[in-house]
RNA sequence: ACGACCGUAGCUCAGUUGGUUAGAGCACUACCUUGACAUGGUAGGGGUCGGUGGUUCGAAUCCACUCGGUCGUACCA
């Protein structure tokens, strides 16, 4: 291997060898199967970190059970995205000067397919860059022929079971995109507004009534005005009418109880078709509903000539001035109110009266409902569950169709008097209602919601409604890995649509991670400008190129002079390359359950250390076992050392912690459970303690027992960590794998370590933590007196147990290197210790001469700060021994525990104190 | 307004059913270029776990209230 570790020169030769042989197809055909389709990005760009982490996910749970033999696929794809991918090449032509109508429907289509073709590459190269294994033979795209075709057959059997209808309703009306949008797709945020309160007089001039109102332009569409059944006030004019000034229409005053006695003046404008409320009303009151807006929120000509034309912004201000001008202006009273935008185009959304389609969805929720209720699906963790319910219990007729172009056509044709037929094709049309030739058919203008296909995304992409090998096999897939953005957009539509089309669950579990965050906290968005592509964490990026990315082709161009003034502070030396296994680890170890994640760039630059730590102990390993005898054969004589057997008893715990954790999500835990082995363990202790029985004159036995383990750990660690950091590991373990007997031609498919509780050796264990004291007791020492660590230094010992005096002779080898001794000398009865200093090992001293090496007030400073330590203990214990609360009713062991602790701070005070006395008395 | 989640070292985060002296990484201090690694080694400093009250022999952990933050849902024209 090379000496330095340089991620970028084996991350694609890895990746395409991968790709090359295949290996990211399911194998083992006849294993159980484990399938995770991917949640399609959209073709609107390219992947952002968010979706960095989400692909770490799932490219980790997908290799991990590749690895445990599962038959696993992963499915890709991406989604055409409706809405926001026709307003990018919207954007696009408008840059040239051109809009969408120039070129007209059909050009318009072919020009979004080339940005298809366009983005889809750039996600693709993406996802190989991060490292991601789907099945790229299987990949798919929401628009495909086939997805279309399963778009077509549910819409036509919802419509057949009546459970799509085609209606007028008030929907929310997107005036800058000219499209219906659905609740979901609106957002409704606090803005300041004022409360106008206008005077509409009686129409039999015996005085006036006053309406409060946010949106006094909607006059215009006024249908009655409503009070309080109960409100005394106004009881007396129900019934009554008054003239509508500017307008001169005469409508009633009704009373109806939703009316707020307490709000504004009590007296409110009903206008049915521009307000979700006054709509409920008016078909509650048979009001007319008199739409007085065009597509374009602008006033049409259903109002007084003098207003046609104006925007409604336009409208309100003039409507403003001519009722101050009648006097009929009381009061204006400044009031914050939720002011709903669309969460594409941004613009103010309006209540609008149009003909669209719906899905009623009541009794799909039901069983999805219960899907979740009764386990089939689970949310980990479990509390979305809850956001989830209290959606799904209150929720509406979808509507389902777009006033766009970009997206799946409306299976549903017109005849010329405005008869609807639904069906699969025209000629289906046709046929099924014996529509001779003659008769003129046009398909509905509309396109279908994007999240309409994306609904259907687990068993479409499996080719249903063929009923395929693979659709048998990977449905239902195992989980869904999503954020929390979307369960109402898409998780709780494909619940649905997966039930009522394949009568399965769409997944078994709903893994839900959380939003990733810049390294202040903030949501990452292209107008704050503090994206940051993962390609460039992959590979660095120079300053003036990350100031060029965030400030190109902005909405908001006002703001680039704050954003690069931002990036500069942030990353004055630009970005560092850290490896896509660096930025991987990074992923898994912040994903905690649910939590949002603040992506902290420091911690991958930590990760990118650990990545060349690992490579480091790999081309040392390799150094002293290739050419080496490394006891493949199973019939060569081995002689295992306390270290070798520690390892691998440590090795077996760290296999059943890893798998524990992968299994329940806990990315972060299993990340860290590595990280701590490998570095702490296996580099910081073994490899130091294989390092005498290498070096040193050790029969053959031993060195081939250490050199067996030594590769053999190492092995199973980069399998191990192969899922969350493939190429680094497949690149190590292609040299170690031999040395360890191992044949296979890639890590990718090789079984994942399983821990073997029988290779565990407590005692082994045990011995080792004496071992690690021992020295560590003696590097402190070291440390504290300030001794050169070159100086090997000589040691007594006294007070040794039977345990310690076995222990001593099989490890000697192992303190002298470790703790850089020069000799270890057992004091016997009749001997006494030279002045020194002291560490405890249990209930042996280990002494330390200083003369000539350690002053005096430094070793009495150093041994009261330990004895102030254990006096404080002591006191703790003492007093939670003396309550008779604790002793009676704490468990037993926790007592018995509590005692032993107790019992050893005093020995080791006692230790301390008579060797305080002895050095003050030098 | 309701609901969810969060508040632990300067920073980013762990802490599983209450029970070692509350942990890790980064940053910081001191010493060290020792033969895998200075993207390193060894040792060290640093937190009364947002606050108050309660339950308990025992609370970072359970309960109540409270403060602060994030997000979601619903909103009175």
């Amino acid at each position: 291997m090379e000496k330095h570790f340089d991620p970028n020169s084996i991350e694609t030769k890895w990746y395409q060898t991968w790709e090359n042989k295949g290996y990211f197809k399911p194998q083992n055909p006849d294993a159980a199967p484990y399938s995770i389709m991917i949640p399609p990005p959209n073709v609107t760009g390219s992947l952002h970190m968010g979706h960095a982490f989400q692909d770490t996910i799932m490219d980790t749970l997908i290799r991990y059970h590749r690895m445990k033999g599962d038959s696993t696929l992963w499915q890709p794809g991406t989604d055409h995205a409706g809405i926001a991918t026709q307003m990018v090449v919207e954007r696009q032509l408008a840059a040239q000067g051109l809009s969408r109508h120039d070129l007209g429907r059909e050009k318009f289509i072919d020009k979004i397919w080339e940005w298809k073709e366009e983005s889809g590459g750039t996600i693709t190269k993406q996802l190989r860059r991060m490292g991601a294994s789907p099945d790229w033979s299987r990949e798919r795209f929401t628009m495909d022929e086939g997805l279309s075709e399963a778009v077509k057959e549910v819409f036509v059997k919802l419509y057949e079971e009546d459970l799509i209808y085609r209606g007028k309703r008030l929907v929310n009306w997107d005036p800058v995109l000219h499209t219906a949008v659905s609740d979901l797709e609106v957002i409704s945020t606090e803005e300041q507004g004022s409360l106008w309160h206008m005077r509409y007089p009686l129409s039999d001039g015996s005085g006036h009534l006053v309406v409060a109102t946010t949106r006094p332009e909607t006059m215009l569409g006024d249908q009655a005005v409503a009070v309080h059944p109960d409100d005394e006030r106004y009881q007396h004019l129900v019934g009554k009418t008054i003239t509508l000034p500017l307008v001169g229409r005469e409508i009633p005053i009704i009373a109806d109880d939703y009316v707020d006695l307490e709000f504004g003046t009590g007296c409110v404008k009903i206008t049915p078709a521009h307000d979700f409320n006054d709509y409920e009303m008016g078909k509650r009151h048979n009001l007319p509903m008199l739409n007085i807006l065009t597509v374009d929120a602008a006033i049409n000509d259903e109002a007084p000539e003098k207003y046609q034309g104006l925007d409604r912004f336009e409208a309100r201000k003039q409507i403003i001035v001519d009722l101050e001008a009648l006097e009929l202006m009381e009061d204006i009273k400044p009031h914050t109110l939720m002011v709903p935008r669309g969460d594409r185009s941004h613009a103010v959304i309006e209540p609008f009266l149009t003909d669209q389609w719906y899905v009623a969805v009541e009794s799909l929720a039901k069983p999805a409902i219960d899907a979740v209720k009764n386990g089939d699906i689970e949310f980990v963790p479990k509390n979305w569950e809850n956001t989830y319910f209290e959606w799904m219990n209150n929720i509406q007729d979808w509507c389902i169709s777009r006033q766009i172009w970009w997206g799946h056509r409306i299976p549903a044709w017109y005849d010329e008097s405005g008869k609807v037929y639904v069906g699969r094709t025209e000629l289906e049309v046709r046929e099924k209602h014996q529509l001779s030739s003659d008769v003129v058919l046009n398909q509905d203008e509309d396109v279908l919601d994007t999240w309409f296909s994306s609904a259907l995304w687990t068993f479409t992409t499996l080719d249903w409604p063929e009923k395929t090998p693979e659709l048998e096999k990977f449905h239902p897939t195992s989980v869904l890995v999503t954020g929390f953005d979307i369960i109402f957009f898409w998780v709780a539509r494909m619940i649905m649509m997966g039930l009522k089309f394949t009568g399965e669950v769409p997944f078994k579990q709903i893994y839900v991670h959380g939003l990733v965050k810049d390294g202040e906290g903030q949501k990452m968005s292209k107008s704050k400008g503090n994206v940051l592509d993962p390609i460039d964490l992959i590979d660095g990026i120079e300053l003036e190129d990350l100031v060029k990315k965030r400030t190109y082709g902005m909405m908001q161009p006002e703001k680039a002079s704050k954003i690069e003034k931002a990036t500069r502070k942030q990353f004055a030396d630009g970005i560092p390359a850290f490896g896509t296994d660096a930025i991987r680890f990074t992923f898994a170890s912040l994903a905690s359950t649910g939590r949002d994640i603040q992506f902290d760039l420091n911690r991958a630059e930590g990760y990118r250390n650990f990545c060349n730590k690992l490579w480091n102990a790999t081309r040392y390993v390799l150094m002293n076992t290739e050419g080496y005898d490394t006891g493949v054969d199973p019939k060569s004589e081995i002689e295992l050392s306390l270290a070798d057997r520690w390892i691998v008893s440590r090795l077996q715990q760290v296999e059943a912690d890893v798998a524990k954790h992968f299994d329940a999500y806990r990315f972060d835990l299993a990340a860290n459970a590595l990280y701590e082995f490998t570095w702490n363990e296996y580099c910081d202790w073994y490899l130091e303690l294989a390092k005498p029985i290498l070096t040193q004159d050790s029969s053959e036995a031993a060195k081939r027992g250490t050199r067996k383990t030594l590769v053999r750990v190492l092995e199973t660690i980069l399998r191990l960590l192969h899922p969350i950091t493939p190429f680094i590991t497949e690149e190590a373990w292609q040299a170690v794998a031999p040395l360890a007997g191992k044949q296979g031609d890639t890590i990718m498919l090789e079984p994942y370590p399983e821990a073997d509780d029988s290779k565990v050796d407590q005692e082994a264990i045990s011995e080792l933590e004496w071992v690690k004291t021992f020295i560590i007791g003696v590097r402190k020492i070291r440390s504290e007196m300030d001794i050169a660590p070159s100086k090997a230094l000589p040691v007594f010992l006294e007070g040794l147990t039977a345990q310690d005096t076995q222990w001593l002779n099989n490890n000697k080898r192992y303190l002298l290197a470790l703790a850089k001794l020069a000799s270890i000398e057992v004091l016997g009865a009749a001997n006494t210790a030279p002045e020194s200093a002291v560490a405890l090992v249990g209930e042996m001293k280990v002494l330390i001469p200083i003369a000539g090496l350690i002053d005096k007030e430094a070793e009495l400073a150093r041994l009261s700060k330990e004895m102030g330590k254990l006096q404080n203990e002591i006191k703790r214990l003492g007093g939670k021994l003396n309550n008779a609360g604790f002793v009676a009713k704490a468990p037993e062991a926790v007592v018995a525990k509590e005692r032993e602790k107790l019992a050893g701070y005093q020995t080791a005070l006692n230790n301390l104190e008579t060797q305080y006395e002895k050095i003050q008395q030098i």
